[in-house]
Formats: structure tokens, sequence, C-alpha cells
DNA sequence: CTGCATCCAACACGATACTG
DNA sequence: CAGTATCGTGTTGGATGCAG
């Protein structure tokens, strides 16, 4: 809070950024930074899911990251976790009201990321050109 | 574009998300979640600096971390790496236009983790409660 | 169907030593 | 000062098998 404290007025480009050491942004950054919170997210977003529906919806997810996954966001309050006691046992996820606001987050990550994905794509390949 | 496409018309709460599968959001997650990036591109917000400058004001950061961070923002056209012929050697860093757009994606990060931090914190330790 | 435990490979990162 | 090269380590995540 002290330390390292950091504030960039936005002067022509760039934002307000204030304090982005140890604000608690590494949380963050690890639950977006992974490989599957964000999608799980997604299809989360569009209503309540069950664990196999997930499954299906998210290519390529593994069932034990599936369940990692689904518990980091159930400890972290953004998704609820309903038991039904039937046979075969259902389960069914929902985001919370704090988890839909992370919706919003994640969309900003798409849209900048579908922006500039071809400048990047191209600045990418002009480099690898330059240093064989 | 296909196969997974999702979308999500913005119903009560959430806001539309599309196609979040791979559309290049892996790659800016992967910058993103990176344990350097975001504090680079922090104190590359507020001007040109050079590399030395650089470690210091990101506390922690090894040589070999900071050198493999810039590195793969100028390949991707975010940061531009200037170099003076003098003796010591002297290196310049600045955001690009496109790494200057990335502060405001860090930015809607940087906020959102401050306003949920504290509910976060709690639904965290109500669950461990619960799970001992 | 849902979920946990175990083993294993890949990779990110840190520490250190060396160079122009 | 600004790197590169090398090694050791912890963590992430995939595959598989077992259980309620």
């Amino acid at each position: 809070m002290s330390v390292g404290h950091t504030e960039v007025t936005g002067g022509t480009t760039g934002p307000v950024v204030s304090c982005a050491e140890e604000c608690g942004v590494r949380d963050v950054q690890d639950r977006l930074g992974d490989k599957w919170t964000v999608h799980v997210v997604v299809e989360l977003a569009a209503g309540v899911r069950r664990f196999k529906e997930l499954q299906r919806l998210v290519p390529g997810i593994s069932q034990r990251m599936l369940t990692l996954t689904l518990r980091r966001l159930e400890r972290d309050g953004l998704v609820t976790r309903t038991v039904y006691a039937t046979v075969p046992p259902q389960v069914e996820y929902e985001l919370t009201e704090t988890g839909h606001s992370m919706t919003h987050l994640i969309k900003a990550l798409v849209d900048w990321s579908l922006e500039h994905r071809p400048v990047i794509a191209q600045a990418r390949r002009d480099f690898d050109e330059r240093q064989p």
C-alpha cells in the first residue's frame, strides 16, 4: 500500500492505473490466467448448467480440471453449487451476483483480444522474421 | 469460429460475451496471467523507462524475467525497444499505441479486483470454515 | 453422473555465472 | 548497463483408476 504505489494520471493515451502490485490484482490474475476459468464462466453466464453439460460446452477440459475450476469459483463466492439427491446424482452450477459481475471483466478481455488480434499477430510475424 | 461459438445476450445481469475459445483470448490470458507483465506495463504506462530502472520499479523481478517479459511484449508490438550505442550501453523501453490500449484493460482488472476483494475474501473464509 | 486420488510430463520461474 | 546461458525447482494440468 505504501511501497510501490503507482499512479498514472491519464495523459494523452493511458488511463488511470493505481497500485497494481499487491492490492489483490494477483488474485484476479490467478483466476483469469488459468486455462479454463474464463471459458467456464462464459458458459455459466448463459444460465444454470450441470457438470456434464459444462464438460460438453467447454471442449477439451478434463473432468479433473472442471472440478477444480468450479471448486475455486465456488470457494470465492462466484458460483453456487446445488446438489439434488437423485439417482443418478445431479449437480447444478450457477453464477452468483459477484460471478455475473465478472462477466463484464471477461467481456472487456474478449473485446480487447478480438480487436487487437490481427495487429498482434502481424507484429509477431514481423518480429520472428527479423529474429531467425 | 464455427464450433463452440457462444453468444450470451445480456439478460438481467450479464453482458454480451461471444466466442471465448480460440479467438486469441488465450494469447491475452497468457500475458495477463503471467507473473510480471501487468506490473511492467503499469510502470511503462507512466513513460519511457530503462532496463535497470524497470528492475528497480518492479520489486522482486529477476533480470531474466524482466528480459523475457520485455521481449514478449516487444514481439507482440506492445513495446518498443531503443538501443543507444553509448558506453555503458543504454536501452529504453516504451509502450506502443497498442500497448497503451492494454492499460485500459488492466485498469478494468484492477478496478474489479479492488471492488470485489473484500466480498471474495469473506466468501473464501466462509467456505474454508465449512470444509475442514 | 459426479467427484476424488494418484502418477507423470511440461513449463514457468528463480538463482547463478558469464559476456559485450 | 544490458543482456545470454544453464541448471534446479515448484506448479499446472492431462491421463487414468476408483467410489458414492
